[in-house]
DNA sequence: TATCGATTGTTGACATATCTACATTCTAGG
DNA sequence: CCTAGAATGTAGATATGTCAACAATCGATA
């Protein structure tokens, strides 16, 4: 690593301290590895992306149909990206859409609530190992109320 | 930092509590969300991806080239995706290559210096504004190292 | 109730990421 | 030296995500 760089942190403060920027890169860093090892299990064992679990897990948790921005808001995703996956999901007979005025509202079909029972202990199993072992139960619950802070504030 | 009690997990621990549950999700939205605003804020001003930024900046550190597999391991990426991209990169004339045996070295050109110094100011706003003013400095550093321990080990 | 702005969603072109298969170089053991 | 396996990269096909433009509905208000 270079290390004679001209850091100096002014008063200004206009760059990043070095935790700062190694906050960002360590979240960069885990989540892409996190994401991948879980991917990878989950594929492995189902043939699903990650996002096609996301998709699947939250529309689970709303009897009746979840409006696709609301479905877009829990995920953190846009509406844009969600349009065109959920169409790829459709087209595997996974979801159902059913217009509602303006608005969408998405269910699983019998193949997807057949297809979560099965994804759903391996994706569990996949989340612990990598995200839930190295925390003690304590230390994620102060996790994840950090994490929500980062996504709450408008800012 | 604390020692790794570890879970006292009912006999089943088939799925996932709720705690643990919401932190998985916790950490998705996070990340989709601070993906977003950061990559908002940085394309605006200066046309650059997301990745294209993670790469400069951690090509940046290491003078006289990186190792295509070190670069990778840095920023928890595959090798596939991380010889895709340079590639645009390279075309783009932001990155150069040399081949050293089997593997690569990557650095700057000039023009990649150039851009990086109106991005850095720039990025580090964006990390500041959405990643660090939410929390306290002991915060971030508790965080930093929450994260590193999900990348860290091979588990 | 007419109309304008905001909300919700889609589409197509393009950018980026992943998967499978492959080529080259490195390394350790005969 | 050889040579088999590991490590490093690349290539093309496919999957996924983003951007800009558009269409339909909602909702407030004049």
């Amino acid at each position: 690593m270079s290390t004679i760089d001209s850091r100096v942190e002014p008063a200004t403060a206009e760059l990043l301290s070095d935790d700062e920027r190694q906050l960002y890169f360590a979240f960069k860093r885990a989540q892409e590895m996190l994401r991948a090892r879980i991917s990878d299990d989950v594929r492995a064992a189902t043939g699903l992306s990650d996002p096609d679990v996301a998709v699947l897990i939250h529309a689970a948790e709303v009897d009746g149909g979840v409006r696709q921005s609301e479905l877009a808001s829990l995920l953190g995703w846009d509406r844009t990206r969600l349009s065109h996956h959920l169409s790829r999901m459709q087209s595997r007979g996974l979801i159902e859409r059913t217009k509602v005025g303006s608005a969408v509202e998405v269910s699983l079909t019998e193949a997807g609530l057949a297809v979560i029972d099965v994804v759903r202990p391996i994706h569990a199993a996949a989340v612990r190992r990598h995200l839930i072992e190295p925390f003690t139960p304590s230390q994620v619950v102060y996790l994840r109320e950090a994490l929500e802070r980062i996504s709450e504030p408008g800012a």
